[in-house]
DNA sequence: CGTCATTTTGAGGTATTTCAACGAAGGTGG
DNA sequence: CCACCTTCGTTGAAATACCTCAAAATGACG
């Protein structure tokens, strides 16, 4: 993939951006994405852009922390590895979401690219440092992985759910508030394989099919080529949702 | 409960502390109690300090944020009030922990105390203020709920194990690990019900009732009063915390 | 157009949930 | 001091939903 002008100019924004919630109550609306100009532009002056390929492995487990990430485009899962092999996602990341905070030196989770992917990589030590001189900024990395904890906990709630088609329709349901941000097409998109989405909702992959197809015959939601999903009864996706 | 001089003298701590772990690597041991006599002293200056009798709510869900907590003695569950009316706890938390990071002015989750418990209480705007201007104080609690964050993905990896068993075991397994900074007594504390295990760990009270005869048909794990608990195989133990 | 990976479908096994009833513990009032 | 009541925890049996194993079907890609 020869990186050409043209590419370049398509890159509208000026650096990394990061997306939560605050603690206090905004202004209805709440613009969502965090950091002012002067804030992307010292960030950007620490962070390297870096692109990677689906399927690419940013960090595992367990190995020393060397950066810290904010995603800038495409979709990042991150997992565990168990000792039996199998693997539990932890979270999918979206644009904004940073990754790479570790714990005692190391990484807790490995992270892999779902999608082509774009990442801004910044060294430990001056991002700390710069933190540590810039307390805005740093409050709005406190929002942020405050806001992550929150995610953690709705993922908590999706998995001490019994029935694996409410398991998705929640999953689904989280994906679409993510998607708010962009165009409003009425899609859902799943980027992520099935396996991905099995791994998250701590179900065998084929529960996931058979939630899918159950979904799909409730007349609830469809699926078109595997990784785009529509609601078509949204009163009955709600109330599926909401059914726990 | 007139509280009398000598009540007043056993209180050692002169202020809140916060217990976490940091990003970057410490040397050995890393003393895990975070804050120094500065930082203790400038957040005791804007906490009010206050003891509730088991059982207490300090906040429900969804009501405005109005203080942020850090706990000193005692513990405290948080939990969510599901449509049908069930609950999920989505942490146990215990001295040294921060709750009441709200979002959007909001609290996300209701908090009740499980034993007696004394806590710190600061009113949001001038904790945030503080926070501004201590960075390296803001710090500490970026690690804090960074390590809140990690606390929250191990749950998910509890509530997407399949055998009941097996999910005591881990949550038995991390209690037992904020117990080590106490004295060493080989006695696990379970200060919090059946009920509340049962709805942190996503199962029926029953099945919670199960398993810990299970454990003990097994010889693994001894029960005494129903609020404390020993391992007495450590091996089967380890084997089956990890067994997932 | 063939090959490999991913996804779907089928059938039986297993663990937890649910419903129901019993037993234990603690607090209250006579 | 004891009876009563309420809450909490234990035990039993049937029903449900997912998991596993196996195989077919679909889809992606060179």
């Amino acid at each position: 993939m020869a990186r050409t002008a043209g590419a370049e100019q398509i890159q509208i924004e000026s650096g990394p951006l990061i997306r939560a919630i605050q603690f206090e109550h905004n202004a209805h609306g709440s613009s969502q994405w965090l950091l002012n100009d002067s804030q992307r532009t010292k960030l950007a002056q620490l962070a390297t852009r870096v692109t990677f390929p689906a399927r690419s492995i940013a960090y595992r487990e367990d190995t020393p922390l060397e950066w810290i990430f904010i995603l800038g485009e495409g979709v990042v899962k991150a997992f565990r590895e168990l000792p039996s092999g199998k693997r539990r996602v932890t979270a999918f990341l979206f644009p904004g979401d940073v990754f790479g905070l570790a714990e005692n030196g190391r990484y807790v989770n490995t992270v892999q690219t779902v999608t082509n992917a774009t990442l801004y990589k910044i060294a430990t030590e001056p991002l700390t440092e710069l933190l540590r001189h810039d307390p805005d900024l740093q409050f709005q990395f406190l929002c942020k992985v405050t806001h992550a904890l929150r995610q953690g906990q709705r993922h908590a709630i999706v998995l001490a759910r019994r029935d694996a088609a409410g398991r998705l329709a929640m999953l689904l349901s989280m994906l679409e508030e993510n998607e708010v941000a962009g165009s409003r097409t009425g899609w859902i998109q799943l980027p992520m394989s099935r396996t991905d989405l099995a791994e998250y909702l701590g179900l065998s992959l084929e529960s996931v099919s058979r939630a899918t197809n159950a979904l799909t015959r409730r007349g609830i939601v469809t699926f078109h080529g595997g990784h785009a999903a529509r609601v078509i009864d949204r009163a009955a996706f709600d109330k599926l949702v909401t059914a726990l």
